[in-house]
DNA sequence: TTAACATATTGACAATCATCAATATGTTAA
DNA sequence: TTAACATATTGATGATTGTCAATATGTTAA
């Protein structure tokens, strides 16, 4: 009964997925690129819809190949939804999931 | 800029310490025991006033030294609070502490 | 087609984590 | 005080993670 970064492995209980869930938000980069994306990126890219990966380097000072590993984790988890529009990946936070992990805790309060 | 078990090394941005609390919740036996806190553990133990550290064992499968380790996450993070009675730590949820991180995602919803 | 560029994948490494056995600490009852 | 018991701590281990360098893949423009 691990919390992998990687999708639990079927049968997956429903805690291990909501588990994998919460690891995708355990790391502060992690939580930084949603910030970000939470603006809409407007600081940098007024009117593109969604937010470019190129941009995400500069924001957080993370290497390429570690962006494309955060973005992976967060989009695999149904955090963010990504489109490839030319030679760029646009990402944008996906409501729904965001909201389902907020709903799960609420059983808690 | 690392998410820890341990708490964040001061001065820890916000985001390393909301990080931080997502971890705790990042694995399936620490959700298990918050569902099982959520009970009241009224199938075991239906007067006391929280539950017994020694009946999460059973809940989980888990050894003695593992369950003591887990809840100190849960407590170091605010997500529950112990209290000793005697020789047994009793454990409940900490409503507040969770709610603050269910407040926290809707910021992205 | 080729060159330039954006992103993805692979491989490696140091750090962290979940786990348990062994042991220590603390508490109650005899 | 001593024995019995609940919990905490320590030490060790295998697995996972975050990171980057190197490389591969895919896309656009010349």
């Amino acid at each position: 009964m691990l919390a992998r970064l990687e999708p639990p492995t079927s049968p997956a209980s429903s805690l291990e997925v909501v588990a994998w869930r919460f690891k995708a938000l355990s790391d502060p980069h992690r939580l930084q690129i949603l910030s970000y994306l939470a603006t809409g990126g407007r600081c940098c890219s007024p009117r593109a819809e969604g937010v470019c990966a190129c941009d995400l380097e500069t924001v957080t000072g993370l290497s390429q190949p570690t962006i494309s590993h955060h973005m992976k984790c967060l989009a695999g988890t149904g955090l963010v939804r990504g489109q490839k529009r030319g030679k760029w990946m646009y990402y944008e936070l996906e409501p729904t999931g965001i909201a389902a992990l907020s709903e799960f805790l609420k059983q808690f309060c």
